[in-house]
DNA sequence: AAACATTTGCAACTTAGTTGCAGATTTGTT
DNA sequence: AACAAATCTGCAACTAAGTTGCAAATGTTT
């Protein structure tokens, strides 16, 4: 029952976007909606079947949503970028990402948000922050 | 003036690690000593002259300051990773790093500190906290 | 200065991400 | 349903970051 929602779902997300609804950007969104964490390309090449998008493509699908504002690049500290959907967030603060140092799962915080840093002292004038935490999940703690 | 001092600082620094004291890792401790901003190894291999030390070396180098907690990786949204001082860090958090959105610049905010995020619910554990701002410099603003 | 421990450079390799271009899809229109 | 215009896709070739093994060079201790 899940996957023809899921299927509207990203074709609804793409129309709103005025985004051609291919077969790459549909799949790949509901690869997204599904996890629910930030994916690198690699994760979201193997979990829409392997073999069944080239990497450029994804990269490419990834890059339109992204404009769009569909997606966010999330900070791994990893060497490859990750890519979630934007959810929960606000103009000047996405949610903050824990990851745990034992077992390496990252988790979306949705429910918690810091309070925006001040501006220093000399003009600094901040936009937006980005929150990543460390530490040990319920299933290590 | 500035020259003999931080050969000294930096000796110092290495001595005080139980590291050698090697050509390699003064050059560039003196680099981030001077830079007190990450750089990437690209940018520290220019800085301690173009040539003089093997990319190889270079990263080598960073990792064994690493490993002895003389630098700290900052996340930088770039592809590579960036290095520099740890200093005015507590073990729970590293100071905010503020990237211009106009000029590109990445400045370290030393003198602010958000509060630590309070575990969400079930089960969290949170370590340690990296906050990244983004926005005008008073360059730019 | 010798002996030992550690670091260095080189060359070769891996992986993430990018670019150009021709052919395939998607969409809106007849 | 068929067409044309707009856009996307795969391929191949490429760039850039980072890693590994190993022999030669350097740093430290005696
Ligand atoms: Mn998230
Ligand atoms: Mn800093
Ligand atoms: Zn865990
Ligand atoms: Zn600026």
């Amino acid at each position: 029952m899940a996957k023809p929602n899921l299927d509207m779902q990203a074709r609804t997300m793409l129309k709103a976007a005025a985004l051609y609804c291919t077969q790459g950007r549909v799949a790949i969104l509901k690869v997204l909606l599904k996890a629910g964490r930030p994916l690198s390309q690699d994760q979201i090449a193997r979990r829409s079947g392997p073999g069944r998008f080239d990497k450029v493509t994804i990269y490419r699908t990834l890059e339109s949503l992204l404009k769009v504002g569909l997606v966010h690049k999330a900070f791994m500290d990893k060497r490859a970028w990750h890519f979630e959907l934007a959810h929960n967030c606000t103009e000047s603060q996405c949610h903050p990402h824990f990851t745990c140092t034992s077992c390496g799962d990252t988790h979306c915080l949705t429910e918690i948000s810091l309070p925006m840093a001040k501006s220093p002292h000399k003009g600094f004038v901040i936009h937006r922050q980005q929150v990543r935490l460390e530490g040990l999940c319920p299933a290590c703690a």
